[in-house]
Parts: C-alpha cells; structure tokens; sequence
RNA sequence: GUCUCCUUGGUCAAGUGGUCAAGACGUCGCCCUCUCACGGCGGAAUCAGGGGUUCGACUCCCCUAGGAGAUACCA
C-alpha cells in the first residue's frame, strides 16, 4: 500500500517537511560540554519539593556548564490542566532561585526553540507523525475503547502480556481504501506507532546516573498521536527533545519502563538520544503503613512548595537541603567552605543518588539553622517582613513597628566564630522571640522546683530592688550571686552537684526564676542582653507582676 | 502476572576485590556553662538473606526476600 497516500489522506494540512523544521530549530551555538536541560511540568497546578529537587538538578546541570535550561509545559491532556498553573510554577520556583534562560515565562515565550506549550506544537508533532505513516512506522487506529478492552480481557484470561501489539494491533493494516470509508462515516482515529520490536530482543542505553541499562525492546504499538490530535508524552518528549536540542534529559525514575518506546522512537526518526538522567524521587514514611513511599500532592500537603513558603523557610535553606540529597559530596564541601557560592560546586549527574531518598525534616531544619547562621541579623529581619506581609499579616505591623527592636534581637550571639544556631524559619523564629512582646507574652513555663514559693517571691523582689539597667553584665550577674548565696543556694553549680544536701539549688535555679519571669520561659539568650533590648520598663513591670503571683 | 529499577547504621550516604567500612543529621555520654543554643571530645549503630567465583568480597555472578515504578488516547 502507499503510505505517503495514507499519510495525505491523513494529514492534508501538514505541508511542512520534517527537513524544515529541523532547519528552524539549528543545533545550538554553546561551547563545548554545554548542558541543555529542561523542566517539563504538566500544569496540574501543584508543586512539591520533589519537583523542586528536580528543576534544581535540571538548572545545576545546565548553567554549571554554561549551557541552557529551559522551561516547556507539557499540556497534552487538557483534563488535568489547571487556570493559573504556569504562573504558580514560576514564581514558586523564583521564590527558590530557579530561573529559565527559555520557554515559557511570566510575558509570555521566550527563545527561538518554541512554541515552548506543547499545546501549541499541534503542526510539528503532525507533521512527523504524518513522516512516520508515510514510511509506513505509524498508521490510524479506529479501535474503540469497547474493542481494546475486549482485547485487554482476553489477554488476562490467556495470561499473555496486555496491549495493543502483533496480531491484536488489528488496524495495522487496514487498506487505504478501509480507511477512507472509516473516514468517511466520520470515525475517529489515534495514530499508533508500528513496532517491530521484540520482547526477546535486549537493548542498552547509559545513564548518566545509573549506568548501563538493558531492558527488552517495547513490541506495544503505542499510541503517539490521540484523538485530540495532541501527542502523548512518549512522542511528545522524543519531538520537542530533539529539536528542542535537549542535550540531557533529567526525570524521574517513573520513566525507566517507557524508555524502550522513547529510545525506538528516537531511532526510528533517525535521531540521536540524549542523554538520560533518571533520578530518584523524594519519598517518605507513610504514617499509615509505615512504608516508604513517593511522594504525593494529596496526600502529603505538607511537602507542596507553598507549606515552605507559609512555614517561612529561607528559600536557600531549602535550596541547600536539596543539594545535599542531589550530590552525595555537596555537604562536605558546604562544611569545608561555608561562604562558596553555589555556582562552585561542580555538580554532576553521576553523583546523584539512585536509591529512593527520604526526605527528612530534621536534616532541614539543621541544614536552615545553618544557612541562617550565616546570614545577618539584617537580612533576617528583612526576611521575616516580607514573610510576615505574605503570610502572616497579624504580625506584620507588629514587627515593622519594632524594626530597631528586632534588629537587636536577632543580632545575639550573631556573626562570631561561634554563632548561636536556633533559628529555622519565620514561624519558628517568631515563636522564638515572641516573649518580646507584650502581646505574645505569657509565663509558658513552671519555675523551677527547687525553689520553693516562698523563695521565689524574695528572689523577685530582691532582684527587682538591686535591679539596675546600667549595670554591666558583670554586676548584674554578681547581683544575682549575692542574692543567690544570701538564700541558701549554691553559687556555683558545681558545689551543689557534689554537695546536694547543703543547698537548696544553685544559681542557675535562681537564675531561672528571674528568667522566667522575664521571658517566660527556662531558656533563653544570655538574660542580660535581652534585658537591654527589651528596656527596663517592661522588665520592672514583668518581674513586679510575676512576684504578684506569690502573694 | 510480566518487565524494569533499587537495597551499606534510625536518616542522607562514601566506597568499585585487600579500609580497624569515611562523613553529615539524629541519638547517647562527658566537657564548657546561670538556662538554652553554639563549640569541643567520645560512644552506640550499617554492608537484606543464601549460594558461588577468588588466597581474599560491601565490591563480581546466581538465587531468594523486600522496596519502588511501569504495564493508559496521564504525565
């Protein structure tokens, strides 16, 4: 029969020839060693983390290597799509420093690869899929849902492989003229791919990642054009990634098992592979079953991109978390240069893991307190404003009124060689400070026992008698000795350890008392400095209403 | 069911035939210390199981088990 007849019949409007576009879409101009890699979200309008960890390694690859990464949205099924999703993806992968050198973008398509929605690519998928019958590779499908699971049943009674292949791919050779009248009684067709491959038959392809792998050749006829006229991801992928001139192509490991149908594709177009980067993707605990498990956007809303945003992670923490699951060594060389930027570390696609990684909160969180440690107590608070106008209005005013204030705070223990580390995000850090306010201010926690109410009360008011905000550090703190020893308690901690039953406690028990009468709590920054920023009005009030409670 | 990928401490992991099997988080203990945090020191804890190959196996081969994924006109 003749195919190009078929294909005309077909696909009358596509007149462009595969030589054209290949033409439109040149290889790159890149130096040498160039990574071109792209991100391609279908727009279902959520993101998580697992996405994050793979637009980074996506962006690392690329721009490590002074190549290009670019953004392509993958809208073939027009059921799932969501109002919105693209602006969504863009600024919450903005928000984590993730930036498009092409593709889609927030004014619309940029670079000269495009159009960069698939939807929009309807005549260049056509038109190879029209070269494709016309070599007779592909031919129209009438078969209806009823006749292919008619077949798939069958299939499972006789315990053979399910699918569309060999003697149930029955359109496979429908005359011309068969088609024709198809045609003419208005049925709707999908293109599937002819395959002469064989399940016997084992191919090999390297992965950047994993290495050498070898699977059996795909014999499915797979649909690559639906009746919507759209492809499906398979020739949708080997399409745009080749005239895309994707040099790299990093996904998830989901992917493994269609890669017999992209790599005949590829070969069936003429066309090289890129090279294959399949990544793991971010599990975790299933608090149900107990079982590892990948992640999902329904079940796991506390890893969508936006929770990190409301929690108030500094996107660089999250950023730097992610680094250090994407390559093995990252962590040491952060430990060994702290400053680096990230641009430095040499990132690569065969030091990324291939095992399902557990994303771990606490590993986080100590990465955040880091990150944070590092930054200053400016760009902390400047942090904390824009969080707090985003996501927690009540406590905006509150703190843009008390800049100064907040300053000072965040500033303790900040920038020596020794950096406090207690900071992890918005959230945290305010609950953290919150003592500072009158408002947020509340005794949280129980004086210590080995004070008795009695003791408690003198402490107070003896404190609040000698209390003297010019006093240095060091006077203040002999005050709290004297009042210490004149009570019965030990100065010095140690003398009550090994002697117990001589005191009543030691200093730091009656530190504690003053402590939380004045922040509320057992622990804290050193006491005097707090004192000096919160002004001895307020530290008066709180240590003469916490005496009022012992009366 | 079939196919594929994966399996080193609780977690992330280095490791490619000869190591006392790195490091980080967490955890425990000690030190520092008025509390907390930081910091310092130290401890416990790992090669899924079984067969081979080899003088020698975490490293190579086979089997088993477990986990993950695919098996769509979803990506």
């Amino acid at each position: 029969m003749d195919h190009t007849k078929l294909a005309n019949l077909l696909f009358p409007n596509s007149k462009k020839t595969p030589e054209e576009y290949e033409a439109l879409y040149p290889a790159r101009d890149l130096p040498a060693g160039a990574k071109v890699t792209r991100l391609g979200p279908s727009p279902t309008g959520f993101i998580h983390l697992g996405n994050l960890y793979g637009a980074l390694a996506d962006e690392r690859l690329a721009h490590r290597s002074g190549g290009v990464c670019f953004l392509r949205i993958e809208d073939t099924d027009e059921k799932r799509e969501v109002e919105g999703a693209v602006p969504a993806l863009l600024s919450a992968l903005h928000y984590f420093g993730i930036d498009f050198d092409e593709g889609a973008s927030f004014s619309g398509e940029v670079g000269d690869y495009g159009p960069y929605y698939q939807s929009r690519r309807g005549e260049i998928y056509q038109c190879f899929v029209k070269h494709l019958i016309s070599e007779g590779k592909a031919y129209p499908c009438f078969m209806s849902e009823e006749e292919i699971e008619e077949i798939r049943s069958l299939q499972e009674r006789d315990k053979l492989n399910p699918g569309i292949y060999g003697p149930y791919a029955r359109h496979r050779d429908l005359s011309f003229e068969d088609v024709v009248e198809r045609l003419g009684d208005g049925q709707e067709f999908v293109v599937r791919f002819r395959s002469e491959g064989s399940p016997e038959k084992y191919f090999t392809v390297t992965d950047a990642i994993r290495g050498e792998m070898s699977m059996p050749e795909n014999q499915q006829d797979v649909v690559i054009l639906k009746k919507s006229g759209l492809p499906t991801y398979h020739f949708a992928h080997v399409v745009d990634d080749h005239l895309m001139r994707t040099t790299h192509v990093v996904r998830g490991e989901e992917w493994i098992s269609s890669l017999p149908i992209h790599v005949q594709l590829f070969d069936a177009l003429g066309w090289d592979y890129p090279i294959f980067c399949h990544n793991t993707v971010l599990m975790k605990i299933d608090e149900e079953t107990g079982q590892k498990r990948k992640l999902s956007k329904r079940k796991d809303p506390e890893l969508s991109l936006e929770y990190y945003q409301k929690e108030g992670y500094f996107p660089e923490a999250v950023r730097e978390y992610l680094m250090t699951i994407l390559n093995s060594d990252y962590e040491e060389w952060r430990l060994a240069d702290p400053e680096a930027p990230l641009d430095a570390f040499d990132f690569t696609a065969d030091k990324m893991s291939n095992s399902g990684t557990l994303f771990d909160l606490n590993k986080l969180n100590d990465v955040s307190k880091d990150v944070l440690a590092r930054k200053t107590a400016e760009e902390i608070l400047a942090f904390m404003l824009r969080w707090a106008g985003e996501y927690q209005p009540s406590l905006a005013g509150l703190m843009a009124d008390n800049s100064d204030k907040l300053l000072k705070i965040f500033d303790i223990d900040r920038g020596g060689p020794k950096p406090r580390k207690d900071l992890i995000n918005g959230r945290q850090i305010f609950a953290f400070i919150s003592y500072f306010f009158d408002e947020h201010f509340m005794i949280r926690d129980d004086f210590p026992s080995e004070c008795s109410p009695g003791d408690i009360k003198e402490i107070l008011r003896r404190y609040l008698a000698s209390y003297d905000e010019a006093d240095d550090n060091e006077t203040w703190f002999g005050k709290i000795r004297q009042i210490t020893a004149d009570l019965g308690y030990a100065v010095k901690p140690k003398d009550y350890k090994k002697n117990p039953e001589q005191y009543k406690g030691h200093v730091g028990h009656v530190s504690n008392v003053i402590r939380i009468a004045i922040t509320g709590r057992s622990s804290s920054p050193d006491l005097w400095t707090i004192q000096q920023i919160m002004g001895a009005q307020t530290v008066r009030r709180r240590i003469a209403e916490a005496h009022g409670l012992f009366d």
